[in-house]
DNA sequence: CTGAAAGCGCTAACAC
DNA sequence: GTGTTAGCGCTTTCAG
């Protein structure tokens, strides 16, 4: 437990100031002399400049903050993997939370990253533009992955928001939505750049491929913070949508297969179902089983999020793909470039990836 | 982006000395009107104490580093729910890593959190000793969890050393393993509190099991660092053990496959495999697929690790569950409560849920 | 090109 | 009880 060398050990062994340890050390101007010496004692005493000394100095700590709504959640765990690869390689530190989905829970940690003065966060969001605001107003560049906060408009209880659904929808520029009235109390879409897959092609896809196989009443699994992909199934399927094969769970694995056991029960017309997340298709599974639905003979299921387990299901698991690491190495690029300025959103292609789950309607 | 009040702010508003604040924030002794005043003030002026002042005054960071090998694998999600939860309720942030499972990158990020002056680590290690000693060197209180390093022993190629087994083996404290001869230059067992699995009591309620199917050609299919698990195996099968049916992944799921594959190519006589976790599982189950093995009428299958996809399979896997989210839980809490003193370890206990992946050998 | 010095926000002696 | 003060290790003006 010897303690570490400091800069001031490295400048009186080198016989030079510590502004010029520092310089160097930074990539600075000096001599190559100096430069030369400084570098030999540094290796010498094995000396590690201390980032707390320098986070303070600068008023910030380095590296990034990571907040996932459930790390055994396999694509959070992809994402997470995604997000740590390039910090790793950029050496920089990630300091992670885990939300639950909670946005209580998502406040508490955003303020402990802020009392640590980490001001670069990539964030799977679950609370709205109120949870959100103290971090923006602190001046943290923010980045949003895989969703985006609901925008709580009040004729829009069930987050669907068009506007956003818009807002990021691939590779078409989104028109700008209508100015809002002034002295509007309701909070504006917050503009956060963020890092999503296009929800709005992938689920379109399969709706279409599930279409293509005869089926004609397709349900929708959803979780929540799936606005955006609900939204998306209500567009492709069209228009008079039966409000009953739209069913959501809420982030628990509990919820989710008594969601989809509630579907399967009260709606035993329907032929096909798309699960909007891997744990929704996991329950979807389950709840198929006990019911003794078979899959795809009685059902066919559409999974979003492509996981290992998906080929272990028998039958292997018809899904649509999202780059989940890309997704978080993508959003720790962004972040950690971003010089200040706001970095640009990016979408991501997914990928219908059928396998056996299913079958034409009979 | 308004800058944060300091406690000087607080001290000057509420007429008090930066000393006072700092007392009253901390639960020091303050005569009560002033500490009313004080919190008065900072709550109206929103202050939020910055962790970078303190850190540096204390020449350490708060909070705890943790470093899993691959954040992917359910268990270790499960793991690191378990820490993520601890530190939140006290508060305190967790520094996160993926080593995958390399040494290399390993010491990299305890590089890393050496230079943030974070001294408090779990971590389920990859490295050896050698990895390691930097950061027992600095000081750091470091609690393996899920596993031990590997002892790399000369004449203990397999990384089996049975000390290791004997080391925490459950209930039964273990006996000193007989001093080790002077100027041996092989080193010596780290001497880390850890938080594991009772793997041997697992290991060997699985093979018991199996056994009492009537298996007599039992192969294990392990992973890097699960020497405990093997030495386990090896243990309860007895004796001769059929050096052939036991063979190894290094970690990645190709790997994985590969290994299963070739040992069910290798070895068709071998009736039931033991998964060393839930990797080498989905690789067994895929590898079973592939070669039209039947589960579990040609093979039966026991896995480590019990995580929700388990019983998606068909039939539903049986494993032995190991209680991960505790295991991070409880690794946090010692990892908090050791005020610089050394925890003592922990052992877990693990339960075989009998599911439908093994069947009667024929 | 280099060194001296001024803090960053906080805690812990130490005086009163 | 409370205020004053001295740094923690580093970066960054500002002179030289």
């Amino acid at each position: 437990m010897e303690k570490r060398a400091t800069i001031k050990d490295v400048a009186e062994a080198a016989g030079v100031g510590v502004a010029t340890v520092s310089r160097v050390l930074s990539g600075g101007s000096a001599s190559p002399s100096t430069r030369e010496r400084v570098l030999a004692v540094a290796a010498q005493l094995d000396y590690r400049p201390s980032a707390l000394g320098r986070n303070l100095r600068q008023r910030r700590t380095g590296g990034m903050g990571l907040l996932v709504p459930d790390l055994t959640d396999t694509f959070y765990g992809q994402l997470a993997e995604g997000v740590l690869a390039c910090a790793r390689s950029a050496g920089e530190p990630v300091v992670l939370g885990s939300t639950g989905g909670d946005p209580e829970q998502e406040a508490d940690l955003i303020g402990m990253l802020l009392e640590q003065s980490v001001d670069r966060l990539i964030a799977v969001p679950s609370g709205d533009a109120e949870t959100w605001s103290p971090a923006l107003r602190a001046g943290m560049t923010v980045i949003f992955a895989d969703r985006l906060p609901a925008q709580s408009l009040p004729d829009d209880p069930g987050g669907t928001a068009l506007a956003d659904l818009l807002l990021l929808d691939g590779l078409s520029p989104a028109p700008q939505p209508p100015p809002q009235p002034q002295f509007q109390t309701r909070p504006r879409p917050l503009d956060v750049p963020a890092v999503v897959a296009d929800d709005r092609a992938g689920i379109r896809t399969a709706v279409r491929y599930l279409r293509g196989l005869g089926h004609k009443r397709i349900a929708f699994l959803g979780g929540p913070g799936q606005h955006r992909r609900v939204a998306a199934f209500r567009e492709a399927v069209g228009a008079p949508v039966d409000e009953e094969l739209v069913v959501f769970g809420t982030g628990s694995r509990d919820s989710a297969y008594a969601a989809a056991s509630g579907l399967f029960q009260s709606r035993p017309d329907l032929s096909a179902v798309v699960a909007g997340g891997n744990v929704l298709g996991e329950a979807a599974v389950l709840a198929a089983r006990e019911l003794d639905l078979r899959v795809p003979k009685d059902v066919s299921l559409v999974m979003y999020d492509d996981v290992p387990w998906a080929e272990l299901c028998s039958p292997p698991l018809t899904v649509i793909a999202q780059p989940g690491r890309d997704m978080g190495y993508r959003a720790a690029e962004l972040v950690l470039r971003s010089g200040g300025r706001k970095p640009r959103s990016v979408v991501l292609p997914t990928e219908l990836i059928i396998r056996g789950s299913c079958g034409p309607h009979r």
